[in-house]
DNA sequence: ACGTCGCACTTGCATTTTGCAAGTGTCGAC
DNA sequence: GTCGACACTTGCAAAATGCAAGTGCGACGT
């Protein structure tokens, strides 16, 4: 498998980049995420725990049932891919 | 939408960057994606569909039946993402 | 002490996407 | 005129995604 396909395994599926996204600003809240993002709940706790057992963010327990996800160092390392990515978009046509 | 989820809409489908980096070395013909990538054949006329339509590539004639498969300008600009991308994936845990 | 609210999810089910296997059409070579 | 290579298409099963409603749990007011 190529470098690539290992990446995508990790972040290719949908929502994944763009809750890494979110997060590169700092750390987020579950409801935040979700209405920032529009992404439906189930994915986005399916992201989060597959973000997670994959490194790339951690839960930061806040108040009782309450907790923030942050970037571990793995994830901020995705930035450069995701401003790549966000400038092509960008540049539509 | 964000210019990263107008990017993910275009190359955000399974296969789709794959089947772009591979192309980043030169025009393919489809047996050839076929073949190196182990993508599933509706999947893999699905996508050059798709990314033909997006503009990521054009198909060029060769002989009778036979065509190959090459990235416009706008394919090649994703080289920047693909590269940081897979150069995450290198970098393991 | 009790109901209510916000938050972080889970669950059930419909829809969409993906994947596998087999089939189709076309052209050139033999 | 049949055979093989090439580029797909088609039919159907499996998996991922999405929508809507429900669950558990602590804080807070009364």
């Amino acid at each position: 498998m190529s470098d690539l396909a290992a990446a995508l395994d990790v972040v290719g599926a949908r929502w994944a980049l763009l809750v890494v996204e979110r997060l590169l600003d700092g750390p987020q809240r579950y409801g935040d995420l979700q209405r920032d993002l529009g992404v439906p709940t189930n994915m986005l706790a399916t992201r989060l725990r597959e973000l997670e057992a994959a490194g790339v963010l951690t839960r930061l327990p806040l108040r009782h049932n309450t907790r923030a996800y942050a970037l571990t160092d793995r994830g901020h390392a995705l930035r450069e891919a995701i401003v790549a990515l966000a400038r092509w978009g960008a540049e539509q046509a």
